[in-house]
DNA sequence: CTGAAAGCGCTTACAG
DNA sequence: CTGAAAGCGCTTACAG
């Protein structure tokens, strides 16, 4: 069936093209009488403006790319990008903009898909998550001036000129909040399985250390492990935390924190009564072990609404816009030994 | 910084703007030479077209899109969909088509969105996950002439006169390796958590039927119990089974069998020595519950590559090409009781 | 083989 | 407030 043209519509309401985008446009200044007629034949022909001749016209797409750096595990395994792809889809749903989702599975495909990206006009922004620190591909973008928005944290000293917009979850603060608990609960020797890939796993980290300092515990680095994400690698820090005989773990992800779990059971050692564990990330339950971990929970899928109403901004304003920290909130469950202590 | 244009690159190579085209496009009748300096401008100056002015002109817009109808449950939860969109990306970026992700949060946001995509002239095509059986979208589709791949089996009573398009994995063989597998290891009382929600469930019902047939094993409707694919439905499946003491299972996905898996541990059994288990989906190792199940394993990133390669031919010859159908294998693991005896 | 020109379907100053 | 017209940056018959 032949579509329809603005030009059509106008005929039919006997206006002009111009006035029939007007219309559709929501132009102030068209008079009540012929707006509803244009929008009288709107309805009876169920016509929508091709958006291509639209975004030719007005060099703008309304189209956004969300881009997830190619990551060394399993993009998918980790719950978190699922949440944050739920609330960036429904955050454009609701402004009426088409995501465009760039996944990459060698660095070289990344390399040479991002290129295209940015030299393309097909895209009005950009949303990144930030999940490798030694990314460069920030510079790259801010240098292209494509308006982004980055879901995490920046590393500090990228761009020292460039303002960088980004939405985050006060991960210090939950660093913090974890071990925390974990003092509160009368532990002291409280290891951490943490992870240098990305800053999240660096405030994470920082939060662990300011909790210790404020509650005059001292540091040992033979309490720290480090992780990078997965089940495997919080399995391996665990096993070698363990002769250190920590009463006590932080793992800066739920990943690593079922890890952990597995490591410290196959060790013969109980949950939580040998060792208490709090995670991060707050994995649904039904892909927990059991029993669940407590855990600091990230408001996830808020961060990706705000990255796109943010993005929306900075498009429309080609003002960057300042950046967002959400906080979190500690989730209590039986593995941290509060309900459960037999 | 100022964009170049065809025009532009046509100046600085002292051809035409349209000679430049039939070089960027792979035009055969170009003389050697003007090809040869064109490509030079074009690598020096970096120029790359304008894909909405391309695809104004030529109708085409190199954009499909991935529908995932909005499930009841979790989208993300089952790693079905992360290990499809990984096949469907890869081999998007391979042929340089932006994929947009259309994910719903509600059956109203749904229907808007499929019709404003329907109408708009955005795409070149859809792939749509199966994943709901009532679902009226494909009509409305076939008689838009939007061309589109379904993953996963329609329903059969669906479109009588259009040729529905669809890759799929063999459910009927998967059912019935599973089933057979339990019977191989001499079990009789074998319980099934099925799903009539969709045609994969259908068909590995008709595949558990089948094995019990061919091995002379009578069908007891007593041992079938319902569930939706999620982790708390297998649960509560099992619990409504383990009165009619069955001495096996087979869940119909990974997520149905870890949800088997607890209520028999709950109900103080043994798996698999009073209870065997054989799942659906392969969930990664991370997911899963130990001990992990045996499980049928399903090609599923490669129907999403293959998805978008039959999206293309479509798209291209706007003739719909023949249906795939993948084999799948059994993964046999401790939870059956294979390797596992005492 | 090549270029001038029309056309893809909108938006948006510009006049009026 | 409204319309005629130019323009967005390509592609692609059409002549030559």
């Amino acid at each position: 069936m032949k579509r329809l043209t603005l030009n059509e519509i106008g005929k039919l309401a006997g206006v002009s093209a111009a006035t029939v985008s007007r219309v559709i446009n929501n132009y102030p200044h068209v008079t009540q009488e012929r707006r509803e007629r244009v929008q009288e034949v709107i309805a009876q022909t169920g016509f929508q403006p091709n958006l291509i001749a639209r975004s030719l016209a007005s060099q703008r797409t309304n189209i956004i790319g969300l881009v997830i750096p190619n990551v060394a595990h399993a993009v998918f395994t980790d719950p978190y990008f699922p949440n944050l792809i739920q609330g960036i889809t429904q955050a454009s749903n609701r402004r009426n903009l088409t995501l465009a989702l760039f996944l990459f599975h060698s660095m070289q495909e990344e390399t040479r898909t991002i290129q295209s990206i940015l030299n393309a006009t097909l895209l009005d922004g950009l949303i990144i998550t930030a999940d490798r620190k030694e990314y460069s591909l920030v510079p790259q973008i801010v240098k292209q001036g494509l308006p982004f928005i980055l879901v995490g944290r920046p590393e500090s000293k990228s761009e020292p000129s460039a303002e960088i917009t980004y939405v985050n979850t006060d991960n210090i603060a939950g660093g913090y909040l974890a071990t925390e608990h974990l003092i509160t609960l009368g532990r002291r020797r409280i290891a951490i399985i943490a992870s240098d890939l990305n800053t999240a796993g660096d405030d994470r980290y920082t939060g662990y250390r300011n909790a210790l300092r404020d509650h005059n515990i001292s540091f040992d680095a033979a309490l720290v492990a480090q992780g990078d994400f997965s089940l495997e690698s919080g399995y391996a820090a665990m096993q070698k935390l363990l002769p250190e005989q920590p009463d006590a773990v932080f793992a800066s992800s739920d990943n690593m924190g079922l890890g952990a779990q597995r490591a410290i059971r196959d060790a013969g050692l109980r949950i939580p009564q040998d060792i208490a564990i709090v995670g991060y990330d707050d994995l649904p339950p039904a892909m927990q072990a059991e029993p669940q971990l407590t855990t600091i929970r990230q408001p996830v899928e808020q961060m990706g609404i705000t990255a796109v109403e943010l993005l929306s901004q900075f498009v429309s304003s080609s003002i960057a816009p300042a950046s967002v920290i959400f906080p979190v909130e500690l989730i209590i469950r039986a593995s941290c030994g509060a309900e459960q202590s037999g």
